[in-house]
DNA sequence: AAATGCACTGTAAGCGCTTACATTTGATTC
DNA sequence: GAATCAAATGTAAGCGCTTACAGTGCATTT
C-alpha cells in the first residue's frame, strides 16, 4: 500500500520560492501588496509543485468559506430544480460555491442537515419556506449565520425571504375558476403538516370559496405527498363524490399531472368533464395533455434574488430583505368553463 | 453591531467538565476508554454549552471529513435525480453526508467543482460517465481520492463504476424496432460531444442499424442539449425528411417528451403514424400522453451501490469494483408496428 | 513489599493556512 | 547626511480539533 503522496503545502511553495509562507498567502489571495519579482517566483513555484490551496486550512484560519448551503425537501421532483440552478449560477459569478443537501421532507433531518453544513462552515444558508422546529431558528441565529427562506414570503414574519404570496395566488386562482362558473371545488393539496406552503395554498383556496361565498363544506380535500401516482389515486377518490366537483385543483404541478393521468385514463375529457389546475409552472406543465393551467412562478429571478440579497448578508452583515414576487397564472388547456 | 458571539470549542468544554480535551474528544468521537463519570461530566458541560463540533477544525486535524461529494451534469431535469436521491439516502445510513453540485455540462465547470469539492476534504467523489479532461482524472490520482463513475459502466476502462450499457442497451432496442417492421429510423441524439453517455447511445443504434443490415445512411440523426424545447423543434425538422422516419429514437426520455409534445401538437397520432422512443425511465415517462416506451435505468440501484462501493473504497482503500447493472425494455405506447 | 499490568487521563505537538505586528529596505524630505 | 515614511517582507501566534506519547493510580501477581 503506497503511503499517500504528500500534498504540497503552502511552507513547501515558500521554500521553492525562496520566500516566507506570508508573501506566498498574500499572493494567492491576490489583494495585498506584494513585488512583481516575488509574485513571479511565487507563481513558478505553484505551477512547479503542482499546489492547490488546502482549502480547510484556509477556512479554519479565515473562517470565511465562501461556500453556501441550500437545503431543499426533496431532489426527486423538478419542484426545486430551476430555482436552484438559477441559485447557483449567480452564487458562482459571485464567487460562492453552492452545496446543496436534501431533507426528504424530513425535519429531523433538515436539522442534522442544516448542522452538518453549519459545521462544514457555510458563510450562509438557503431553506426553503418558514415551517421548522424554533430550535433551527435559535441555533442559526446564535452562530449569527445568514439564512434566506425562499419558495415562500411572509412579510409578517422576521426572516429574511424571496419568494410570493402562496395564499393570495390561490385565492387568485379560485377568483378565476369561480369566474368561469365552477361552484364544485375539490382539492389534491399536499401535505399540510410541517409544509407552510402547502398549508398557505390550501388556506388560500378556502379564502376564496369563502370571498365568492361558496359553501366551505362544499370543498372536499384530500391531502397527500408530493408524489404524480398520489394526485393519480385523489383524483379518483375525489370523483367518486356526489355531487362530481367540476374543478381539481391540485397542490402543484405533480400532483395535477398525476390528476390529468388518471382522468385520461378514466376516459374523462379535460375540460370539458372536470377541470384541473396546478401550481409552480414547472416545465412538465406545459407537456401535460393537455397542457395544464397552473399558477406560474419565476423559480429563476427568485433563484437570483435569493443568492444577492444572502451574500449582501453575508458580506454587509445586513439583516437581509424580505422579497415577494408576483406570480401569474398561466392559462392552459387544462381550465374551461363548468 | 454586536461581535460575533463566541461559539463554545471543546476548551471550553473541557474546562467546564473539569477534564483534558483530550478526554473530551475521546467521549465524543465514542471509540476510546473513557471512565463513566467522566463520560457524564463531559456530556453534561456539552448539553449546558450547547457545543457542536467544528467540523473544520475536526476534519483538518483528522483528515477525515466523512462527506462525499458527487457533479452531476445537470438538476434542471429529473435524470439524475432519483438516482442520486437514493445515493445520498445510503451514504446517511452508511454515516456519510452528501454535497452535490451541478456542472451545468460544461468541463472547465466540472474540473473546479472537482477542486473545489476535494479542497474541501470530500473523501471521495462520484462523477457522471467518463468523458472529462485527463488531467481531473491525474489530480484524483495523484490526491488518492475515491472516486465512482456512474450511469456508465465500461469495464475497458480502469476506474470504478457503476452503471449499465448504454450502448448495448439502445442496439437491443434498435433490434426491437427492427424487429416491429420499422425500417426508417431517426434520431434525437443528446449532444455527444462531451458527454460519452450520449455518444454510446447513438452508437448503440448505429450498431443495431449496421447488424440489421439497414442502409446506415438511412439513419438521420440531430443532436440537441437536453431539453423539451428541443425534443420539440428537432422532431418538427426531422419529420420533414423524404421519406418520413417510422420511429424516432430519443437520446432520453426529456428529448422524447417534447417530440410527443409535438407530434400531438401536429396532430400526428402515436404510434400510428409514428413511434417514438426514449432512454432513462423518468417518472415522466409514464404520464407521457401517450405513456413513452423506453429504456428502463435502476436508478436507484445504482444510487446505492455507488454509495456502498464508494464507501468501500474510502475505508478499505480498494480499487474499487466496475458495476454494470442490467437495463430492460419498458413498453408501453409510443412504440408500434411500422 | 516490590513488580507488573491495565484502565484512564493529561500533555502537547501538530494539521495548513491567515494575519497582526515587527522588521527591513530604499526612496524622499529637510 | 540624518530623519522620516511607505512599501515589501518576515515572524510567529493562533484557528479548534485529534492523537501519539507519557504519565497516574490502582488492582493483581510474584
Amino acid at each position: 500500500m503506497p503511503l499517500p503522496p504528500s500534498v504540497p503545502t503552502l511552507d513547501d511553495v515558500a521554500r521553492a520560492a525562496g520566500v516566507s509562507t506570508a508573501t506566498v498567502s498574500r499572493c494567492l489571495n491576490a489583494k495585498q501588496t506584494v513585488s512583481k519579482e516575488a509574485r513571479e517566483k511565487v507563481m513558478k513555484a505553484v505551477d512547479a509543485l503542482g499546489y492547490t490551496p488546502n482549502f480547510i486550512a484556509r477556512a479554519m484560519a479565515a473562517k470565511r468559506t465562501y461556500t453556501i448551503g441550500a437545503i431543499i425537501p426533496t431532489m426527486e421532483n423538478a419542484i426545486f430544480a430551476r430555482g436552484l440552478q438559477a441559485f447557483q449560477e449567480a452564487l458562482h459569478e459571485l464567487g460562492y460555491n453552492l452545496l446543496v443537501s436534501s431533507s426528504a421532507y424530513q425535519p429531523s433531518l433538515e436539522a442534522e442537515q442544516v448542522k452538518a453544513l453549519v459545521a462544514r462552515g457555510a458563510d450562509g444558508l438557503l431553506l426553503i419556506g418558514y415551517e421548522r422546529e424554533e430550535a433551527i431558528y435559535e441555533f442559526l441565529e446564535q452562530r449569527q449565520i445568514p439564512t434566506i427562506l425562499a419558495w415562500a414570503s411572509d412579510l409578517e414574519r422576521r426572516h429574511a425571504c424571496v419568494g410570493f404570496d402562496n395564499r393570495l395566488a390561490m385565492q387568485t386562482l379560485v377568483d378565476k375558476i369561480i369566474s368561469m362558473g365552477h361552484r364544485q371545488i375539490s382539492v389534491i393539496s399536499g401535505i399540510v403538516d410541517g409544509n407552510d406552503r402547502a398549508a398557505s395554498r390550501l388556506a388560500g383556496i378556502k379564502d376564496g370559496v369563502a370571498s365568492n361565498g361558496l359553501d366551505p363544506k362544499s370543498l372536499q380535500v384530500i391531502e397527500v405527498p408530493y408524489e404524480i401516482e398520489n394526485g393519480a389515486t385523489a383524483f379518483a377518490t375525489l370523483m367518486q363524490a356526489n355531487p362530481k366537483p367540476t374543478v381539481v385543483m391540485c397542490g402543484n404541478d405533480v400532483l395535477a399531472a398525476g390528476a390529468i393521468n388518471k382522468a385520461n385514463e378514466m376516459g374523462l375529457a379535460i375540460p370539458d368533464d372536470v377541470s384541473i389546475t396546478g401550481f409552480d409552472d414547472i416545465e412538465l406543465a406545459s407537456i401535460l395533455h393537455p397542457p395544464l393551467t397552473t399558477v406560474h412562478v419565476p423559480h429563476r429571478e427568485m433563484g437570483r434574488i435569493a443568492a444577492q440579497e444572502l451574500i449582501n448578508m453575508v458580506e454587509e452583515r445586513s439583516t437581509g430583505a424580505k422579497r415577494q414576487l408576483p406570480v401569474s397564472i398561466s392559462m392552459r388547456r387544462t381550465l374551461g368553463h363548468a
